[in-house]
DNA sequence: CGTCTATTTGAATGTACTCAAAAGCGGTGG
DNA sequence: CCACCGCTTTTGAGTACATTCAAATAGACG
């Protein structure tokens, strides 16, 4: 597929949103760099300054912490249409505290933060738009959290499944109890007794 | 105080970050009203579509939810110069899915989602702190998430305390039970123990 | 087919929970 | 000023649940 066509998927989940002139569509065409990565590559890595935000063509992310004692919790699974990025600190100095990584052959549309701020200045409808995005995020993230402390490992995976069915064809066990907060041996007890309680 | 030096606080909180004319400075004052909440009182409550959002000129709110067993869990503890509303559910349609209480005596100012967007229009550069604004909250949630599913309780209380001194003397312990995302009788146990090995 | 990784299962451990009761503390009214 | 009441905090004992460590099984991939 060529560059343009490709450029027409953000273009078109834009102009979805907000209005959009022929110079607008130009200009953020202009601003977007088309980037390939395979299976297990990463876009970014917790530690490093390298500061992209990205939105997904196609393909998979997972979007996870490192703590201390070397054990991954998962932050977040993107897909097809999503944005990745360490929203957090995207725009500061700071290294990122995240990391994310492909599933799976996926194709994304890049930016920096100079270029987002100059396409801004240039279109400043996607100003708003990316401050609705974020509430966004922040909406989703809130009642993650909130989630996570109220309720239990069984419902988080009840609601995870509800909210991205087909995603354990997608992702290994391990990471899909990383998301929920609890071992894979946990996880793997926890289904075992879910299933025998539908049965009685 | 009289109004237009209440005011000048938020106005100042604004300078700080943004350029603002005079004309920018009186139609922020205008959009704001202030507000006085006694000890206990509510600024908005889960399930009801009240929707606002406040900047706090003096005092303290707890911003909590409220779980299907009835077990409150706090999310944020706000103060002077911060921001407290439902910043996932305000300019949506849906009801807030949080409730704000003050815990002394409270003077704040607040806006609707309409006067908001009207003043956006007015003065640009308010859309835009705006999203940065969002953009450290996401970040502060982000880390607490984080913090929550990779630290101890233990942990969780240090980090709490370095960035909130003395908010012992201001919530009750149970409160901060709740923030930490365990129970009275376990952080009174945990305090204890802490003191124990401090002392070994 | 064999190796490597992911998943399942088992047994013992630990940590926070539940329920219950006692102690502490603050405020009110006599 | 003291006695009482309500609420918060502490303590205790038993329980539940996820964890740890270890081993076995199953699957994926070359």
């Amino acid at each position: 597929m060529n560059e343009q066509m490709l450029k027409q998927q953000l273009i078109h989940y834009l102009a979805e949103r907000i209005m959009l002139s022929e110079e607008d569509k130009q200009a953020i065409a202009a601003a977007y760099s088309i980037q390939t990565l395979k299976r297990k590559e990463f876009l970014f890595e917790q530690g490093k300054i390298c500061q992209t935000e990205a939105f997904i063509l196609s393909g998979t992310f997972r979007v996870f912490y490192c703590d201390q004692k070397g054990l991954e919790h998962v932050l977040y699974f993107a897909f097809k249409d999503w944005w990745v990025g360490d929203m957090a600190s995207f725009n500061s100095t700071e290294p990122s505290g995240l990391n994310a990584q492909a599933l799976e052959e996926s194709v994304i549309l890049t930016i920096d933060p100079i270029k987002k701020e100059e396409l801004f200045s240039r279109v400043p409808a996607l100003e708003r738009l990316f401050r609705l995005i974020i509430q966004k995020h922040l909406a989703v993230l809130q009642k993650r959290f909130l989630l996570t402390i109220s309720a239990t490992a069984a419902e988080r995976y009840l609601e995870l499944i509800r909210r991205a069915p087909g995603i354990e064809q997608l992702v290994p066990q391990h990471q899909i109890a990383s998301y929920l907060g609890i071992l894979p041996e946990s996880f793997s007890r926890m289904k075992k007794q879910m299933h025998q309680q539908k049965k009685s």
